[in-house]
DNA sequence: AATAAAAATGTAAACGTTTACATTTTTATT
DNA sequence: AATAAAAATGTAAACGTTTACATTTTTATT
């Protein structure tokens, strides 16, 4: 009832014109466009995006798949890609996968049928088999991976060096003295940790500092027995005077069990994590740690994105620089 | 190529059937379900949502709106909400308002143009004109308000029971044996920390307690002159034994400050905030809030939206009750 | 003023589904 | 076996745009 046809009708100009001036077309007179815009305001028109997209074959949707959305780290990230796409009048359309390959492959065909433009992911720990992966890099929907890349090759990529940021916590904490280093990892299964434990060793034989690593595969809660392993790892080394922990929630769990064993932090064993948290400016001692920049990475994976809708160029690997954010925690002052 | 015309072409039935096999119709014999499920195999067929939305004018998609998506407790409705739908097999698309009118006028029209099945929303700290409300409700798409409401009667609304919460914080201070209570109030231009603030004040005058309440609108960093003030007005009034914090990050902060002070919590002074972020079973000592159930608001909200869009129900409003979370910083055990 | 080139507008089909209505086939009833 | 009722299938138009191509109008050039 109230379409471009109405408009049409009023002005009595043809479809197509009137579609031209809703697409900016340069083909255009001033005064014909006026003449429509000013029929659209009347009628208070509200062009069909539907319809558009199925004609035209652009959606105007991004799809976003994450493994959770209410994580700080992507719920940043999600903060990111929002305002660079909806600057540039796109949606975002978001599904998360919980960590399941399964909901991952039901996401990413969903996106497909809803014909979105492209597609922002991280793809799931559990995800191992990359034949739906290689579908949607068949089907030539433009995708750009963040923070975790399956195996592929050419592909884009925008990544956080996560051996550097182990390498710069490990070398900061070599920087504030300490002499016995202790490294907690989390899960090897996960790239990430993976890649943060081997900064963690590269710079530990690179100082000639004698190490420990210890391995926490899913830190749960504060009555964990993991908590106990701690505390027995504690009390089996105790010449350990810097931690760096595989990420921030952990080290805070850490903190909250030295100063249980009233272990002083500083002053006693430094200690590191990994995130930069919404929380580590917020505790006694302040966590050190390393920041993501994740708001950054969500802008530049879209941006990365929308240059490839503009027009194919060949896959793009951006690695992104962790930087040191020194606090009370590895403070060495007093 | 691989669209419904193909299928109808390889098994030689009509268009209409296929549609039907897709669209679980009941009318269709299993014999023909199970051929065009075949060849829909063989063809790799991948529905269109566009163009069935286009036709059927329903598109499958949930708009939601949201002041910031990087904000702990809107991404944990996000999470509720994403949930729910996705099992419903509707997709979402997010928008963030930044608190900004003109961005929440903006993001409705688009979703209007998506021609979204529903909105979901939770209007910005400056909406104070709601004509472009009104425009969609009276465009008939449904539309369910979470944790903010415009003023406006016939509305679907999922709340939390702001004062409820306050009082209950409030008790709970007066039954650890607080004397002196101090609310720290958010700004009064929001109409939940206000509710906050009354529930306070109802339940000291219930008790009959001496009480203060100072407000902070906006607070920033640790060197602002807020926290300066914070500590004259606990200097000046040294028999205050509880506060009450209208947030989780303010009580943080307070937290730090009384630390700095040497003022133990919860010896000296038991301390509650509001909210239970993710953050407040971490510090030291762990504190005291009110959960929101933030996730839960999320569910519910799905849910009362996913019934308007089966039929047309009359506005509801449902009214989340907050729960109490003890923790060491209220406890007077020791 | 005639002509060519450029700009503006128009025609009509197409994008891939759904669905009201019509028709055919199957099943149940006598 | 005839008939009625129910189930299954088919026909054809429609949803609201975009766009290739065609035509008309305007502008520039001689």
């Amino acid at each position: 009832m109230a379409g471009i046809k109405e408009i049409s009708r009023i002005t009595g100009l043809s479809l197509a014109t009137v579609s031209r001036v809703f697409n900016d077309s340069s083909l255009v007179s001033p005064k014909t466009r006026e003449k429509v815009l000013k029929a659209a305001k009347e009628i208070d028109y509200r062009p069909n995006m539907m319809a558009a997209a199925l004609r035209s074959g652009k959606s105007k949707i991004i799809g976003v798949i994450v493994p959770e959305v209410n994580n700080s780290f992507f719920s940043d990230i999600i903060n990111g890609i929002e305002q660079v796409v909806s600057d540039s009048g796109f949606n975002i359309i978001i599904s998360q996968t919980h960590e399941q390959q399964e909901k991952e492959n039901t996401a990413l065909n969903s996106f497909l049928e809803m014909n979105v433009d492209g597609v922002l992911m991280s793809i799931s720990k559990e995800t191992n088999d990359y034949t739906y992966i290689q579908k949607i890099l068949d089907s030539k929907t433009p995708i750009v991976f963040f923070d975790r890349r399956p195996t592929l090759e050419t592909i884009n990529t925008v990544l956080l060096d996560n051996y550097l940021g182990a390498y710069i916590a490990t070398e900061h904490l070599i920087h504030m003295d300490c002499k016995n280093l202790l490294h907690i990892a989390g899960s090897s299964e996960v790239s990430i940790f993976e890649e943060r434990k081997k900064g963690f060793e590269a710079a530990v034989k690179k100082h000639n500092i004698p190490s420990e690593v210890y391995h926490i595969s899913d830190f749960k809660t504060e009555t964990s027995k993991d908590l106990q392993s701690l505390k027995k790892i504690l009390e089996q080394h105790p010449n350990i005077d810097g931690i760096f922990a595989y990420g921030d929630e952990m080290a805070i769990h850490l903190l909250n069990l030295l100063n249980t064993l009233k272990i002083e932090v500083p002053k006693k064993i430094k200690l590191i994590g990994f995130g930069n948290a919404n929380f580590s400016a917020l505790t006694q001692p302040s966590l050190s740690s390393i920041d993501q920049e994740s708001s950054l990475m969500g802008e530049l994976s879209a941006n990365l994105l929308l240059q490839n809708l503009k027009k194919t160029i060949k896959p793009t690997s951006r690695v992104l620089s962790p930087k040191l954010i020194k606090r009370e925690s590895t403070n060495n002052q007093d």
